[in-house]
DNA sequence: AGCAAACATTTTATGTTTAAAATATTGATC
DNA sequence: GATCAATATTTTAAACATAAAATGTTTGCT
């Protein structure tokens, strides 16, 4: 006999104990979906594009930004630090998929923009990545995607006073 | 004047497209409050107990299971690779506050298990680690923590299939 | 017994991430 | 106009992460 019945996934919430806060089960359900996801999207650009997600990441915040966005920006877009972007851009500035030009009246900053061939690139894979995230989020009725839009929208405003 | 109102927190949202499915908003948005809280804890770790999140992760493993745990079954629960949990449990050997052990009848794996010393610094630790989450998601009523818990039950699962 | 496959872990190489120090520029103040 | 704090970025060192190879153990099969 193997097994009857669902079986309960091991993961982050398997140190869930009896006597713990709501918030802690809450907090490890939230980081066992997002590791899943992300594990998964991570997985998906390296197989079809050979790409990373931190790469992704900050191809699409330039995307979003045709005006280019400084070192700065991008790394409080991605929520990373400072030193990681430094990196990454390197990397895709060597592949031709984005440029760095110097800011005419602030020669500390530079505007990092897309290439032609980064926006080419980056439209292929935005397509795929969209339906990799249906494919994780999809099963949600509106109304549980209205839910949960508007607790985690409260949530991260409150998670930002915190941090003050 | 400086703002009027509420102002839009920039993150991972800011990259989102007038016509990006509803799944990539919800996706960014989780991936941005998972961020934020993930963040916060590794900073109080650091600060207030000079733990990394990797190292208090295994310690909250283990604090579950007094009968231990072998280097694979951290491996899944932690949801990283194997010689991921090598590195850290190194770490934290060294320190002495986890212990590994021959498991009797297989000389393939150890047992791995907090020391005493190891069980009094991690209840320190997750008093003030609960304090810290029920900060960041407390803010959530009990019918909007049970929706959440709801969905993201479901989602789990249902990425679980995805990666078959 | 002998052998192959699966298992549990560690090691290695490579790459990512962070925090903190270093560098350089700008703006404000006295 | 000299100084100091704030800003923007890069560099550095340490920790973390993965995949893949290596090591040793167990199990099942013939």
């Amino acid at each position: 006999m193997e097994s009857i019945g669902v079986q309960e996934p091991i993961d982050h919430e398997s140190r869930v104990e009896q006597g713990d806060h709501k918030a802690v089960r809450l907090w490890l359900r939230l980081l066992t979906c997002t590791n899943l996801i992300e594990r998964h999207l991570r997985g998906q650009l390296r197989r079809e594009f050979d790409i990373t997600l931190p790469r992704f990441d900050l191809m699409a915040q330039l995307a979003r930004e045709s005006e280019g966005l400084t070192m700065g920006d991008l790394s409080q877009r991605m929520m990373v630090s400072g030193g990681n972007v430094s990196g990454i851009a390197a990397q895709l500035e060597n592949e031709g998929l984005i440029s760095r030009e110097p800011v005419q009246g602030n020669r500390r900053a530079f505007c990092v923009t897309l290439t032609r061939a980064g926006q080419a690139r980056f439209a292929e894979m935005a397509e795929a990545h969209e339906a990799w995230v249906a494919e994780c989020l999809g099963g949600l009725s509106d109304s549980e995607y209205d839910h949960m839009m508007r607790a985690l929208r409260q949530n991260k405003l409150e998670v930002g006073e915190v941090e003050r």
